[in-house]
DNA sequence: CGCATCGTTGAGTGAGCTCAATGCATGTGG
DNA sequence: CCACATGCATTGAGCTCACTCAACGATGCG
């Protein structure tokens, strides 16, 4: 890959209209519908109206299954779905000249993957599932053409591209101005009220990525990572066993960075 | 504002149907035009057919001047307005809680401002011009209407929003993993790049930033950005004097950060 | 069982930070 | 036109946080 803030403008690019589903998609036994999964509160459909959402249901897309350590996509590859996952959690990530990966996002129940492709038709990243996992494949070509025939659809897709770079920009600051105990209890924190939002405890959780992804995804060694976990054990913020992380103070944890960003 | 890594799901927003320009931008003489705008090759309608460019005639915009040091909108204002640079030099940044500001981008002519505000309804960031600045001021919910009609302008939306969250990780990755040479020779060579592109020198050229944006833009304090300056031009990679900047050697510049980054 | 992966912890180091002094350019008001 | 203030850049000195290198234990898989 190369560094896009040196890049050129791209060249135009257009989408084909889409087709068939590919072979290598696995056949499913009934057409899969947005409107009566549980996580379109938080999915795709999210904050769109019912009529919208009804509308949403002529998309046609597929479930594949991802074993951990699967990849769903590759940087560079041809850019054809989006993906939302339905279960399990996902890593996207970038591979540096020296052959270390640079983690860009994590992805749980409900959040979508591959937007990033769009650009330039190719994936910009990879993903990988970190445990097994199940997404929708969502073919982006007839996704826009359902947002054609919708303001809706398209104010939809707009507003998650919209929202993912204001995500990247908070992630920016917080490479660029925190040290290392923020930046963990900002992942933290973080990490808590997706999962309270998806019904899961938002004090005790398991870690589905190593010690050297958060480190990668945060800006620092795992070693920092392992030692700052350590740090919060100590100073009675949290409970640390591996992957296992129940918080005590989530108030004391928050104020670890409040101090710094509003 | 708040770390948006730390944001529950956005609620619903929907954008009113674009009317009258406001009083507030001064009325010009006739119409603008992006067919015939000498940036057309670099802004909005990068990469479009002649026939789609025909269609953004339609859009209704003005044109807007900016005096140096005078902040186009701020973080937390309602969005209305996706801004073009027209002439001058911007950066966009937030305010951290400690008073100190953090610089995520600078836009130069042809670059747009402002899509981080899709996704909240509200501005994620501030616009402040570095110079005496043009801008056309173009609705949000005007654009989108026409992207109603037009696939060719839809796609453009999409495919604008989907290069920023590739840029964005890109910087992800230079604060994530390289050193302060490294920042500096990429911010430099970035800058070079987009000079050219406009038709200007790429190998001497005016900062319009303080080392303190620099440093701050690039994750680094303006003492390192002011040495790390003077180690180049000691190396005879560049020549140094104040904001003028020439660039001696730019593949040596080049390599020191393609090391990590192919 | 043997090997690989993962996490923890220690010791030493250094890149980049903070604090501080200084110079230069520009603007302003008397 | 001078005196003074202000903003920006440079450079030095010292320190510290996070890095590198290394050893070691635990876990899990083929």
């Amino acid at each position: 890959m190369s560094l896009a803030v040196l890049e050129a403008p791209a060249a135009p690019i257009r989408f084909a209209t889409w087709q068939a589903p590919e072979a290598m998609t696995p056949a499913v036994s009934s057409k899969p519908r947005c409107s009566n999964c549980h996580l379109r509160e938080l999915c795709l459909p999210s904050g769109m109206s019912s009529s919208d959402v009804t509308r949403l249901d002529g998309l046609m897309f597929t479930r594949r299954k991802v074993k951990s350590a699967q990849t769903l996509y590759r940087e560079g590859e041809r850019f054809q779905f989006v993906y939302a996952v339905r279960s399990g959690t996902f890593k996207s990530s970038l591979t540096l000249a020296d052959g270390r990966e640079q983690v860009s996002n994590f992805h749980i129940a409900g959040e979508l993957m591959g937007l990033d492709g769009v650009a330039q038709g190719n994936h910009a990243s990879s993903a990988t599932a970190l445990e097994d996992a199940e997404v929708c494949a969502i073919p982006y070509a007839h996704l826009t053409e359902l947002a054609a025939g919708s303001s809706g659809t398209q104010h939809l897709i707009s507003r998650l591209m919209s929202r993912e770079i204001v995500r990247e920009q908070s992630l920016m600051m917080l490479l660029g101005s925190m040290n290392a105990e923020e930046r963990l209890a900002a992942f933290l924190l973080n990490l808590s009220k997706r999962l309270k939002a998806r019904g899961y405890s938002a004090s005790e959780f398991h870690l589905r990525m190593t010690r050297a992804e958060i480190g990668s995804y945060l800006g620092m060694t795992l070693e920092t990572v392992s030692r700052t976990f350590s740090a919060f054990q100590e100073q009675r913020l949290l409970e640390v066993d591996k992957r296992h992380i129940r918080i005590i103070d989530p108030g004391a944890l928050a104020r670890a960075f409040e101090m710094r960003v509003h």
